[in-house]
DNA sequence: ACCGATGGCTAATGTCCTTAGCGTAAGGGC
DNA sequence: GCCCTTACGCTAAGGACATTAGCCATCGGT
């Protein structure tokens, strides 16, 4: 009976691609198990159940997340920093769908780790608001927008909602332009 | 031994209620069979089966969306149509949420009848960009857009991802705003 | 009133998640 | 280098759910 050598890590990161292949939602212990050698109740010797791994999904998505999306914004302001998050975004979300989905399961307040995580990435949000000149009420408006905008969009790109998916470029730098526009009239008109 | 007096209709709106209360994942069979007062297996005289319930589902939901769209954009154009249809979106995916999130999966290509359900809904949209003199591409973008910045949002929403309630409100005007400042400049300036 | 179609049921099977408890492998103290 | 504690993977068992097979009563048309 040799050991496998798992760690909670090497679980979580297999369920991770798992997620990938087949959906959050297709995620299961049995296949997780199955491509590690193991038998499924050993995996609760590194973890405490499906729940509890969908929440380290959710940590880690949100932990490379903010990675790719701090990359993105290094060094640059406003349109640029706008083009390039925009793009960060829906990078991962269309290499990462599993872990991407991950991180939208609501952060249930009390979890505070999940929530300090989730402001690293609302961190570079803020940084990108405060490179137009928005403060206050202005900056927590433009992240929702502009969250709800991306996120609809990757969403919808994942569904298959878009039926021709070679203008699907062209409407991704619409909606970044759209997003410029509103946030650079804001600054100037409060 | 007597009847219930179930019917493919009761079954699929009694699953609708209970997808609403728990959740498009939280529907279950036996929850349903539970409510209608039969066992499980019963329900199988009238669905086939829990992937048939949710397409069901999302038949219903995207005739009822259509039917709330188009109300809300009869007789209107351009900024008040725009209002008026995020508006009835918003309400509909806040008071149906497991309705709505069964209208958001894959039609599947080939099922004809789903997508020509879909095809109504977008037939509304359409009328709107029309209204704004968007035709060809500019019509598509815009429609994507728009669907994105409403389904981001309500998602959400849904998800409690909004801190504070009080002024979601203000953001959902503000998004609409950007909607219409958008497609009101599209329309001028080709 | 009969009789076939219909609609409820029980029983059985399979998948998955979870817990309990067993035995062995790994690694530190002496 | 040995022992002993800890850690780890296993089998067994139980529960929720979906699905299929097959039974029997009820309903509706003739």
């Amino acid at each position: 009976m040799a050991r496998a050598g798992l760690s909670p890590a090497r679980v979580v990161a297999e369920a991770a691609a798992v997620a990938d292949e087949v959906g959050l939602d297709g995620l299961t212990l049995a296949a997780v198990a199955e491509r590690l050698g193991v038998r499924l109740p050993s995996l609760y010797k590194h973890v405490d159940g499906v729940d509890a791994i969908r929440r380290e999904l959710a940590l880690l998505g949100l932990e490379e997340l903010a990675s790719a999306l701090g990359r993105a914004a290094m060094g640059r302001t406003q349109r640029t920093a706008l083009v390039d998050i925009a793009h960060a975004y829906r990078t991962f979300a269309t290499e990462r769908p599993g872990l991407y989905t991950a991180t939208l399961r609501a952060p249930s307040a009390d979890d505070e780790e999940l929530t300090a995580r989730a402001q690293v990435v609302l961190d570079v949000a803020f940084a990108l608001t405060r490179s137009y000149g928005l403060e206050g009420e202005d900056a927590i408006h433009a992240i929702r927008i502009l969250r709800s905008a991306l996120h609809g969009f990757v969403t919808q790109q994942a569904a298959g909602a878009f039926g021709l998916p070679e203008s699907v470029d062209a409407t991704f730098s619409r909606l970044i332009d759209v997003l410029d526009v509103a946030f650079s009239s804001w600054s100037t008109t409060p």
